[in-house]
DNA sequence: CAATAACCGAGACGGTACGTCGCGTCTTCCC
DNA sequence: GGGAAGACGCGACGTACCGTCTCGGTTATTG
């Protein structure tokens, strides 16, 4: 077993030069047209050594996209769930609308022919981002200003839940206007009942 | 004149079976492992052919789905709304949670690298069970038990989204409970409010 | 079962491109150095095809070796087996001297690991040169010039014997003088003649 | 001072481990499927310190067989040149016809491409074995019993060749009966005697 | 009812990428 | 300072599909 440090080391600069050139690919020609030789061309790498650490393209990419964007959106925090939500619903949007819109998509539809990319994806992207709204969501629990007797977790599915139906599935805009409807009609539902 | 009909026509059964061959490969071994090769193989037809009338494999997968599974989804109408869309949206789970929700994920995988597939998926599949909804939505509203202030669609959205989220990101369960429990969320917001 | 003629027929000039290509390059860079690759990049064939008619580099390189190399040698015929023999062996080992002697030893050392190349190289090449010095050999015989009582196919071991030995083993030279005496001392034997 | 003996010293073991190793599967997975991976784990060595000694694959394996394969065949001594060639001719095809023939047969391929590995082929096996023989016959050539007339090395030639022709080229049997035949045309001469 | 044109199965082919293997080198740690 | 462990660039392997292209043969419509 290996578990000490015998051998020469694994160069930590290989690999990133892998993860940088699949994320750069990813934007400059798309998950689809991307293969394995040319990320290995463009960081200066054998395809050997891709395949030694990923099981192929789906993963490289994937873990080359997760492994830059981790730049945080900002958790608002206002006082009122309503416009926390909103914002951030917002920010989200907006990002999606730029050109990582198209990425992410792609990477969701990767993970629908691949378990390990999906679970990536799903561990490293989705719970991530849903943790930070549930700290949103819990505040304004704990300020009573959405209901106690559900799971605030289908909260979250209720409001990310169109935004990526829209993106995937019908294609239609996804405009600040559309947000505000859904967290709107979203929140009548979820708000607490005035006395 | 050559009034369009010289020569010899097109075979249907031909386009047949190789819809019925896609269809099948689709469920037996998934979308990710057909070939065209295999498409040709099993239809008992020769690539060409194919090739002469779609213009690649995710296109010919997608249009022997959809013409196969054109099985429409009952449209109940009990003469409540939240009753309609209960059962209308728990039919489609229990569709979506059978041996086709793979199928139809991996389609809407497939969308997302492949604009034509995208956008057939959209306007033979998304589109009419949107229209279907519809339906019941719209009684809905002229029943007066529905919101008027705001475009019905989005409802559609709001319902819709959540499934298909949870169908191709988080990977969780689509129980009957999950589904009552969006219904629910979601009207005491599309709902009209009680005087 | 394909015995007719149905589905595109097979390209004459690609099959004697990859040939040429593969003889080509034996001469220009040597057994060891070609791949397929090579071959089919000169020839502008794909390397699929290569592989569908040959199972490997050292198939299509013997192949594009004995069917360029068809170029007969000439069968003396003075009236004298000895003469006859002389004259062949020699234009034999003049041919072996010449850049063609490093193509044939490669190809007997690609032969010593691949039985499929060994065995095409004995039927091709090894057992049609045979056949011709068998001429020679049997009109001696006729004469009356060569024993009787050995089976004369040892007759072109012992010729062709010592040649080869030199050529692969030894590497020592082939010239005129040693072809001489080896022809001679066939001819008389090694031992000391009884008084 | 440095008297030339700083550091840990050559290991003398691991050389004899990895010239046992390429021995070993030499015999058991034949010289083409040997690699220097495989050596260098049987050997229980680092790949490293097989490439500081040897520049090769070849280079190894060769060395591997030269080193073990040292058990000399035994040089008769009848007091008859005939009966010691037979003898000796005998042997060596014995040799050859066992599981010896195939690797020898390897070893002689991979000479074809390969300089360093022929020179050594040739300086540590055929002209050591070629001394033998010459012990005999110049015995032979003292008591009289072979021509004075003629470079006594074309008799090994003459002996040799026939039988390493047919272990390279024709691939015939190798039996006692070829070899009796071989040293008597040798001796006598395939020429029809005079009357 | 024959000519005509399109259809179609079989399958060869040039390409591109795959994922693997072995080479020979290099780096680090351990003895 | 020798040597094992093992990462790495490189280059070739043999395979799989792609989409295209002949072929030979078929089949309906039209003149």
């Amino acid at each position: 077993m290996n578990s000490g440090k015998r051998g020469r080391p694994r160069n930590l600069e290989t690999q990133q030069a892998i993860l940088q050139a699949a994320y750069d690919l990813l934007f400059e020609i798309g998950f689809a047209d991307i293969t394995v030789e040319k990320i290995a061309e463009r960081a200066g790498v054998s395809k050997a050594t891709i395949y030694k650490w990923w099981p192929g393209k789906a993963a490289v990419v994937m873990d080359g996209y997760l492994s830059a964007a981790s730049q945080r959106m900002p958790v608002p925090d206002t006082g009122f769930v309503f416009d926390d939500l909103l914002a951030h619903a917002t920010n989200l949007t907006r990002f999606l609308a730029s050109a990582e819109g198209r990425v992410i998509t792609e990477l969701i539809g990767a993970g629908q022919t691949d378990a390990g990319v999906a679970e990536a994806f799903r561990s490293r992207y989705v719970q991530p981002r849903r943790k930070e709204t549930r700290q949103i969501i819990d505040r304004g629990i704990q300020r009573g200003e959405l209901r106690l007797d559900v799971n605030p977790d289908l909260f979250i599915d209720l409001l990310y839940g169109p935004i990526f139906y829209r993106l995937t599935m019908t294609g239609e805009e996804l405009d600040d206007d559309f947000i505000k409807n859904i967290v709107s009609l979203t929140f009548q539902g979820i708000a607490q009942a005035k006395p």
